[in-house]
DNA sequence: TTAATAATTGACAACGTTGTCAAATCAATT
DNA sequence: AATTGATTTGACAACGTTGTCAATTATTAA
């Protein structure tokens, strides 16, 4: 049925592995002949049989990428993911990965032993799962990890500034005259919201403001959790004058929870967030964010796998990108008001 | 380096065939011979090479589902596809498609042709594009399409009680008393849109209220989209006692804009959606829906793909699930006022 | 027991490509 | 013109499976 290499040659009057040759643009091959076997080709509408390439070579052109579970993290994630796929020879599997799953390991020890897949992205928190990384290491698949650090010693990694971005968006409430910032962060596994809680921590204490535990309060990255902790937050004798949250779905929570208490943002109380991950901007407009520079990460670990696919050593084994301050409007200067303890 | 069916059959002291027909379930294999085999695959830890395989029987084991682009339903589709790839053979493929994009085209071209999938699945609008429907047609590949109809003739297709929910739901209202019901429809292009708009109407007119355009707002099925027909909705000299949003997402931005106009949902203005597909229910708490069963159609569209690739007849070749009524609160009856016109 | 039939097993040729290495051709140098 | 060396080309063996069909063995019927 199909067309394949060997009747291309016949009709170019040459061997089949010179059609192999021009078809993957390998050098050695007379101008003259390449153009008839690229006539040839095209009269005949051949196209390379995969199968065949990959048995050969023990490759299968295709990688895999990740996931927990399904959010809007991981949807911004996914649908960079698939742009991705238009380029090249790699077709890239999605796959979510529940760590301690039992199915999830059945999987992907599926697919790496199949080779159906070549190389692997992962995602926290699937990189804290011993299995998973004992499965990466002795199976000597490529690799490359999304977060702030190295899960094995020395895999390659994508990230970004938590810390840094965290510190500065906490400097600039600071500057703005903000004295009492309330912080919703985000679940103590995932090492990103744990940098940046760091980094809110490092920036209040530098800039010699009482670091109180009762302002920095437990929420998961979800819309509950920062309704919760802001209810929490605004019930406090002395509430906070901001509130930072680590995550987009943590700040929509966080404002709803200002709308139904009619604490009007900025008036009131002023918004940070960290993220913009989602569309947020769209759906709950004008939150200030630090802009998590999520589809750069993915697509740089993505060119950096499919490097190491290749066999090519990438330049960097460690990207950090820089985060930035977006503003929108819901933060507010207030007057600094006369420091009351910390003063020695 | 791997282990081969050749060592296989070596430690097992039977021919390699044998070990194929152990490895694929066939018959004709000897209990305690087929027991020799088992072991000496376990003991040396074959696992059999997919590429090996593809290339004699010309299948991929690969099956694709296209989109058109991410957002809030496609997230929905995509873990609930990614889960399925626990299942079975089958490795799932997700990849987006624009139509009349040249990118998409020659990708999927090149999937087809390279015979990297197997089957496909269509959503729209990417069924509407008439070069992939020729494309699908020409080449012979397996199709199940998701949409209430069929872009060509005979394809299977899966799909929900689009103009039988939004009936439902509009009757519904009007049952609790509400006669100028707003309707916010998504794009005209969307099949699905479309069957729900005519189920508003034919609701609207078999209880024979005035079916009057002006409550019939375009929006796209977003958040801008909502808000901004709703706004337009309230500044009506009659504004609606109800607003039916036919998407999620314009749900969400009546909500929005109900409550930055300080109307009280249900007390003033009562909300209702089509949809339910997002976690709308955890961000949006207590809007009174129509669900529509996206995670029952993804999965059995897979499925009858996979029949379709496997060469078995499916049993249904239209599968339409229905919808219902889920009620949150946002809803409230009032007293019904005397009709105005309409009084013959 | 023998013949006929059914079940089991294996030898070997596909599948369509790429890698290896030898043969053939060409260009350059003597 | 002969020799050398580089370039171009091709023959053929992998790759690891499954499908075909023949050979063998077991079972049944006469």
């Amino acid at each position: 049925m199909a067309v394949t290499i060997k009747e291309v040659a016949q009709r170019a009057a040459c061997s089949i592995k010179t059609v192999s040759r021009v078809v993957n643009d390998e050098p050695h091959v007379k101008p003259a002949l390449r153009e008839r076997v690229l006539n040839a080709i095209t009269e005949l509408g051949y196209v390379p049989n995969i199968s065949a390439r990959q048995l050969v070579q023990k490759k299968s052109y295709v990688i895999c990428i990740l996931l927990h579970s399904s959010g809007s993290f991981q949807s911004t994630l996914i649908s960079k993911v698939l742009d991705l796929g238009y380029e090249g020879n790699y077709e890239i599997l999605v796959q979510t990965y529940y760590p301690s799953f039992s199915r999830s390991r059945d999987k992907i020890t599926t697919l790496i032993q199949q080779k159906r897949i070549d190389g692997l992205v992962t995602t926290p928190p699937c990189d804290s799962d011993p299995f998973l990384i004992d499965l990466i290491k002795s199976s000597g698949i490529a690799h490359v990890h999304i977060a702030p650090f190295q899960p094995t010693g020395g895999t390659p990694y994508v990230s970004a500034e938590d810390y840094t971005g965290a510190y500065q968006m906490t400097e600039y409430l600071i500057q703005k005259g903000h004295q009492r910032i309330g912080c919703l962060m985000g679940l103590r596994n995932h090492r990103s919201s744990l940098d940046r809680l760091f980094g809110y921590k490092a920036a209040v204490e530098a800039h010699a403001l009482p670091f109180d535990v009762k302002y920095l309060v437990d929420s998961e990255n979800n819309f509950p959790g920062g309704y919760n902790a802001t209810r929490m937050l605004m019930s406090l004798s002395e509430p906070p004058t901001a509130i930072f949250a680590l995550s987009d779905e943590a700040a929509a929570g966080a404002l709803y929870a200002l709308n139904e208490l009619k604490i009007d943002v900025p008036g009131q109380v002023s918004l940070a967030a960290f993220g913009d991950i989602t569309h947020s901007n769209e759906i709950w407009p004008g939150i200030s964010v630090v802009k998590y520079p999520l589809e750069q990460i993915v697509e740089k670990s993505v060119r950096m796998l499919i490097d190491l696919v290749e066999g090519l050593q990438p330049d960097e084994r460690q990207v950090i990108f820089p985060t930035k301050i977006i503003e929108r409007g819901s933060i507010r200067s207030i007057a600094a008001p006369v420091r009351q303890d910390n003063r020695r």
